[in-house]
DNA sequence: ATCTTTGTTCCGTGACACGGAACAACGCGG
DNA sequence: CCGCGTTGTTCCGTGTCACGGAACAAAGAT
């Protein structure tokens, strides 16, 4: 039942949109009186909200995701400097992590230029086409590496890399430099330099500036994310003290 | 049994933190053999997550929580005018909605500078001792104001407006000036100023500037938190078209 | 070493989730 | 205006699986 449940709110992922009855019970499989019921059962504990035929998203489960520690914490120490970048660059800043074989985006500020991203709070990417996650990755230790490399590597636009031995030596340069770059690999006409937040050896986050392509100048950019990528590193090892626990 | 998983989820608000299953269960209620198996399955949906004893919120829920429409879309739309907000005044600024008789907060960002404030991203507040919220209900129809004057006043400190007189002509000072006070009414030692967001005749949200007591000056902060309101308004106005559906 | 608290497993019982079928409410084209 | 496909909702008999007491194991506390 929970399970069922599941489904039915995994349906909204990644879109969001609104879905009526019918489109949920054919995406989930699940027999439609099934899901009427459940949806309803949602629907009287916040998670879901119904405006007429259409079902969305519950405002329960916004202040429910808000209070995941490991999210609310990172997010919470890093938007300083995340405010830092943006008035350092007045450019679309990015904070994420690794999940797995993806990076999972934080926070995403912005000014009033939008820039077509296909990165969103709360969603994830492939972590071989944007710069945040080459550089988690970078740093993830290289068994991972190795895994991602053995497998087909995705692409979200005709420049994202899909040659592993290219990919292979851009993470090296990473690793050297300690910095990554993407160059419309994530979407056409964005470029992106990020960096690498380090708590021990390993990367827990990456930040990044995302920059319209015509106006990229890396030279410019680079000293203000590595700036601080580093103070934030320094935050969270003050904070999370050196004894870190391990799990 | 989804009553019972929200249950043990519930738990988690506002705090957050860390729960181990004996504390879940005599908080829910829930013999601990349920509370033991619901939760695995929880850990099992990615919504809960386990470390050690302990059980904490999911990354799962944070991915869904990001999605939830109405936030998303508002805080994605606000974002330029917080960032403009923020830079023009480095200090702490909310956005926020009402909720009932409360105010959610939908964002919240901030320099190095921590200030020690009761409003967290996702979390609630009474719309009687905080500027956001006091500029929500000034805008939310006399019937709103009527009912929550009938009750009585919660307060956060001291210093929160507890007689019902005093926050009527607070309102309707509010509905003058378009501009709503708050001191020391949400922490001690914080004032803040806040600007409704207008979509039509009433508010759809209102974001506010907090600022330690001792450099409080209203005077500058007045046009810079109005602007920003203004701004929002207008886009929203724009984006969402004046054929706005009541629905 | 003993006791207390916490976590986990087991399992018989019965509540209630399940979904096919039948019905109602749309919306559309003729 | 009226059939007709689609979508949403209600009903209800069946069977499953959630339930939680009891008993056991593990971890701290004294």
């Amino acid at each position: 039942m929970l399970e069922k449940a599941a489904l039915i709110l995994d349906c909204f992922s990644p879109s969001g949109g609104p879905y009526r009855l019918s489109e949920l019970s054919e995406r989930t499989g699940l027999p439609k009186p099934t899901v009427h019921r459940l949806a309803a059962d949602l629907v009287g504990l916040g998670w879901l909200e119904r405006s007429g035929p259409r079902y969305l998203l519950g405002a329960k489960l916004f202040e429910l995701g808000s209070l995941v520690p490991h999210r609310r914490d990172l997010r919470e120490t890093a938007l300083p400097f995340l405010q830092d970048l943006f008035e350092a660059t007045r450019e679309t800043i990015h904070l994420g992590v690794r999940e797995g074989m993806e990076v999972v985006y934080l926070e995403r500020i912005h000014g009033h230029e939008a820039l077509r991203l296909p990165s969103r709070i709360g969603g994830s990417l492939p972590l071989t086409c944007t710069a945040v996650g080459k550089a988690l990755l970078a740093f993830s230790g290289a068994e991972l590496t190795e895994e991602v490399l053995s497998l087909p590597l995705p692409s979200l636009t005709p420049h994202s890399i899909t040659d592993p031995a290219r990919l292979r030596t851009a993470l090296e340069k990473i690793q050297v430099s300690g910095l990554a770059y993407e160059e419309q690999e994530a979407a056409s006409g964005v470029s992106c330099i990020a960096a690498p937040v380090f708590a021990g050896d390993n990367a827990v986050a990456a930040l990044s500036v995302a920059v319209p392509r015509t106006r990229f100048r890396p030279a410019q950019l680079a000293p203000a994310v590595r700036t601080a990528a580093l103070g934030l590193s320094r935050v969270l090892r003050g904070a999370g003290g050196p004894r870190s626990p391990l799990s």
